[in-house]
DNA sequence: CTCAGATATGTTATATAGTTACAAACTTGA
DNA sequence: TCAAGTTTGTAACTATATAACATATCTGAG
């Protein structure tokens, strides 16, 4: 699961967090990627700023942590609003999308003035198999 | 501006938000409260653990900062959903409560059989005055 | 009152997260 | 082929948060 355009340690990062299949702190990422020469956080940290401003990547706020995109094909970055539901028993991660929750935003911030750049929402609880 | 049943330094921690009228790190408030006795980390993060339980305090995720409840007596824990606007201009925050979000968001994660238990939604971009 | 449990506080050390500053290597195209 | 831009490497540092343990204060039953 590779994407054209990356170079090697953004490749490595953006493998490694794909293979996860969820959420991991950059310093697990560190940690894992070792082997592949890896040596100090920032090469974690500048893999990641880029993988982000691609939209191939997330970082969960309320985790500090990152995770693969759950639909990189969909260019996240340019439809908006991306929302996590977040299991605090299994960790799971459920990235989706709700457009009408997203206009409703707009609507309510756009006629107090505000420009919106860039929105967080993370929901914590428990997953159908936790709770 | 005080509130009935804050312990010392629950009270100081607690006046000091309200009196900054804007977010402030956990460090900020350390270094704030040091005439007034305080050394460690601790002390604050224990002073913030009760205010959040309480709803008289938030923390803004993507800021890792703490900010007064904009309307502690109508107890934020229990009405649900708090949002925040966040300018990246100023720094002001704005504090609101969206039912009809709130609604669709129960709607839509409970057909999916997740239980929320705190959700987090913060907004950066710009207020009017900065935009 | 008084003392035992609960709650709150103090202190040191440590863990985790993220950035600054600077140097070296590797593209790439005139 | 060499100069500008980009990517990478490395060390040191700052910022955020928690663990572990000791001490003090508060509060109610006897």
């Amino acid at each position: 699961m590779s994407v054209a355009g990356l170079t090697k340690n953004q490749a490595l990062v953006f493998d490694k967090l794909t293979g996860a299949g969820g959420p991991m702190s950059a310093y697990q990422i560190l940690d894992d990627l070792r082997d592949d020469g890896f040596r100090a956080p920032l090469q974690v940290y500048r893999a990641l700023d880029k993988l982000m401003a691609e939209g191939l990547v997330h970082k969960l706020e309320s985790l500090n942590a990152f995770v693969a995109c759950a639909h990189p094909e969909e260019k996240c970055g340019s439809h908006g609003l991306t929302a996590f539901a977040i299991c605090n028993g299994c960790g799971n991660v459920f990235e989706f999308h709700h457009h009408k929750m997203e206009h409703q935003l707009e609507d309510f911030l756009g006629g107090k003035g505000f420009k919106p750049e860039k929105t967080v929402i993370e929901i914590r609880g428990k997953c159908a198999n936790c709770a």
